[in-house]
DNA sequence: CACTGTCAAGAGCAGTGCTCTCGAAACTGT
DNA sequence: ACAGTTTCGAGAGCACTGCTCTTGACAGTG
């Protein structure tokens, strides 16, 4: 037992020291951007930068655990805040998603660009991140699935999509869970596809100089994609 | 006129070898993505990297020449395309324009990437760079105005702005010639993010494993905003 | 007490952006 | 045609980067 306490005691406090490092990068991250500098930040936890190697194999290895960070960081703010809406106001719940998802981007706006912005070249993401990305997806996927059973989700007569393309919506919504109606899931899509480019667009400075009431014109967006996937 | 013609060898050469480092900046960048060394780009041109800085005065200028040739390059790519169109067809213009945008997209992803995707840190747009970067708006906005006087864009009845958000709208439309009423506005301004969401999803990679038959999807996609918009 | 694994530190390598200086070459006005 | 100016490439050098390897100190274990 004592062995097994010492070992914990050395084990938390390194733990202790992946969180501080990954800390302090998370700082330089919002003012460097993507190009972190792991002897900038060993010189601000007081190391040499060969010390932190022993805590991270690689600047990419770090880069990859604020990636995962970050996309749990989002995951849990989109689940937080749809979890806080009763569970019959399906529109309220698709809102609350997009406003989590928003307000976490805005308050991390550095690590967002790191999960959904241009790919880093030389580097490819590890299938750890992958189930992690999928969680903002597979929230609304469950809200698509209790709006189909609530009976709003109704046929608008969209175009059908060619059989091989049919196949793989299907696939997407087996996966997040959202059974549904091809027509429904496409609009469902389309919406989110919408979402995510409203959040690049606002996030990346596309809107600068153009749109200042940004609250306004992301809520309106949200509703109008909202109510064409068929929620209220 | 000796002098003269002499200076404009001069200036001819200088003007040749810009290019040749940028064509060979463009290769580069399209290794090693945005992290683009001077010096490698330098080895390449067989000279040394203090050479370069005679036609650029730093790295971040060379990539704003880059960013520059790449927003001419997707806005000639999308008018070229829409210009085959004949004028009265709307719905193949808009398609034009959003499978020009995608073609460009695709064959230049990296220079797409610089351009469309997470800003460089330290790295603030010049002013040259805005209006080339709001051709491909500008353009639909013309498909939209064009839309409008036949007559296509019903009203249906859409939630209205708040006025701050209305006026600021009203000022996008008149900027992109799109001389439209609100409700139409909007519709095409949800349009246009969902495709760049589209591309942005299809270029960084978020589809990879998740959606094969891309060029069906990115039809199937566009074509739903378009008659969402009320183009046909 | 001796042993083993862990850690921080330092030196060092190859690469980076950028500056400065120095000759050579090309262009300029007289 | 000659002197003067501008333009250019090369080289050295500075401060920085990621990363490797070695060394010495320390804590936990048998």
């Amino acid at each position: 037992m004592a062995e097994q306490k010492a070992a914990s005691i050395r084990a938390r406090v390194r733990a202790e020291m992946v969180d501080e490092i990954k800390r302090v990068a998370r700082r330089h991250l919002a003012v460097d951007g993507a190009n972190l500098s792991l002897r900038a930040v060993a010189r601000d936890l007081g190391m040499v930068s060969s010390a932190v190697y022993r805590y991270f194999a690689s600047r990419d290895d770090l880069l990859t655990a604020l990636i995962l960070d970050a996309y749990n960081a989002l995951g849990d703010a989109a689940e937080r805040a749809e979890a806080a809406v009763p569970r019959g106001d399906l529109l309220g719940r698709w809102l609350a998603v997009a406003d989590g998802l928003r307000g976490w981007a805005l308050a991390h706006p550095e690590e967002y660009a790191l999960i959904y912005g241009s790919p880093v070249p030389g580097y490819a993401a590890p299938v750890d991140t992958v189930e992690p990305s999928t969680r903002p997806v597979v929230l609304l996927g469950g809200i698509l699935a209790d709006a189909w059973r609530a009976g709003l989700l109704v046929d608008h007569g969209d175009d059908p999509l060619p059989p091989a393309l049919a196949a793989e919506v299907r696939r997407i919504a087996e996966f997040t869970g959202a059974d549904v109606p091809e027509y429904a899931m496409v609009r469902g899509l389309l919406a989110w596809t919408e979402l995510f480019g409203a959040l690049s667009f606002e996030l990346f400075g596309r809107i600068n100089n153009t749109i200042l009431e940004r609250d306004a014109w992301f809520a309106h967006q949200v509703r109008a994609m909202a109510a064409y996937t068929g929620l209220r």
